[in-house]
DNA sequence: CTAAATCGGACGATACTCGTCCGCTTGAGG
DNA sequence: CCTCAAGCGGACGAGTATCGTCCGATTTAG
């Protein structure tokens, strides 16, 4: 075995830039960015991308499993979180954040539902046993509302930032942070925070 | 003048059949359905649009402008409602709906920003100051926090809906009616209400 | 220095969409 | 009932975008 003791240094350099360079564009335009759109972004030509990941998908998987994997660990570390409900909370942004960073992975979600990948499918249910249990701590401390459920918490996380890609520029680059905040306080049992961030300058509907 | 004093009844008909069918498309599929599936699911032909509309553009600006025009009406009910701040939660909802019925609407205006067309902008600037005014009317009333603006409220009234068509049926077909009430109750100043219809049923990120 | 691994991007194939065109059908007035 | 202009359907051409392949040129590593 180990018939591919170590592949060049350059191919795995390439690879490395293939990765980032399919992050930020997803970031930026979504799941359906071009073979040749990435390529152009590493700097490299589109025929290295298929040489080293044989199929566009698998680049996308690579990249969107990644992103899962992080967030595994994100919640693993809230999970020990001191305060319970700023545990949530944060998490929350930190949720939020990964899904500005995957733009439309809920589209490939859906799309791999008839027959997702044993990974991701492993991901994606240890992700959802972590938020139902940063719910469950948080709920016991009485400062999350009784009547929601951890989906609901996953669809907020998902919200602030959803709109922030419709929105595009208008609301500020980190708009997306006082939806969150309107989000947490209407998922708080009492009281209120401040807003953060200056507020949105939205020009249409 | 008047040189078409009226049109065929079926060809009426059938105008108004496209712009039946092009709303329920837009709804479904957002704006960029093609021609052929607007005029499929018209029953009719797609020479027919064409010959109907001349351009697709001209089709999508007839719906969408009808659909400003009705949220436009409907603000100004809402605007002479007793109660301010239950007129903007209503009006919000109603907000909601609209963008529910016009998927992508954001994305029209934004492309359009640059040369709108002098009704799309009209409508735009009318609704505007419907919202601006209606969040000042709450805001009077102490019940609505003070540090939220009237475009605040605009994407409040995106957030729940886009997170809707990202999640699909997963969420129920009035699922965003949980992530509503949990925005209006992080708008609002003091107190709770409770969260309406069944919590989703999520399976994805 | 050499050979194998790697790269770049032109290229064929495929798919999708817009808008046109023209032979056939249908509505409505005489 | 008849006539004919208005209307209809959908095949079609043209344009565009994307995927994935192929092969000559280049580079790495021993």
């Amino acid at each position: 075995m180990n018939a591919a003791p170590s592949p060049r240094a350059d191919a795995r350099e390439n690879r490395r830039r293939l990765i980032e360079a399919t992050r930020q564009a997803i970031s930026s335009r979504g799941l359906d960015v071009s073979a040749l759109d990435i390529a152009r972004a590493a700097g490299l030509g589109v025929g290295t991308l298929y040489r080293r990941f044989g199929t566009k998908e698998a680049l996308l998987d690579a990249v969107v499993l990644g992103l899962y994997d992080e967030l595994c660990d994100t919640a693993r570390v809230y999970m020990t979180h001191a305060d319970a409900w700023e545990g949530l909370c944060e998490f929350v942004i930190e949720l939020a954040k990964g899904h500005r960073d995957s733009r439309g992975l809920a589209a490939v979600t859906a799309a791999c539902d008839q027959q997702p990948s044993p990974e991701l499918a492993q991901r994606t249910a240890a992700l959802q046993e972590a938020v139902a249990d940063l719910t469950e701590r948080a709920r016991a401390t009485g400062l999350l509302r009784a009547d929601v459920t951890w989906q609901d918490i996953i669809i907020c996380s998902r919200a602030a930032l959803d709109t922030q890609h419709c929105l595009g520029v208008d609301a500020g680059p980190e708009g997306w942070r006082r939806i969150i905040t309107i989000l947490l306080d209407g998922l708080r049992a009492p009281g209120h925070t401040a807003l953060a961030g200056p507020p949105p300058r939205t020009t249409g509907f």
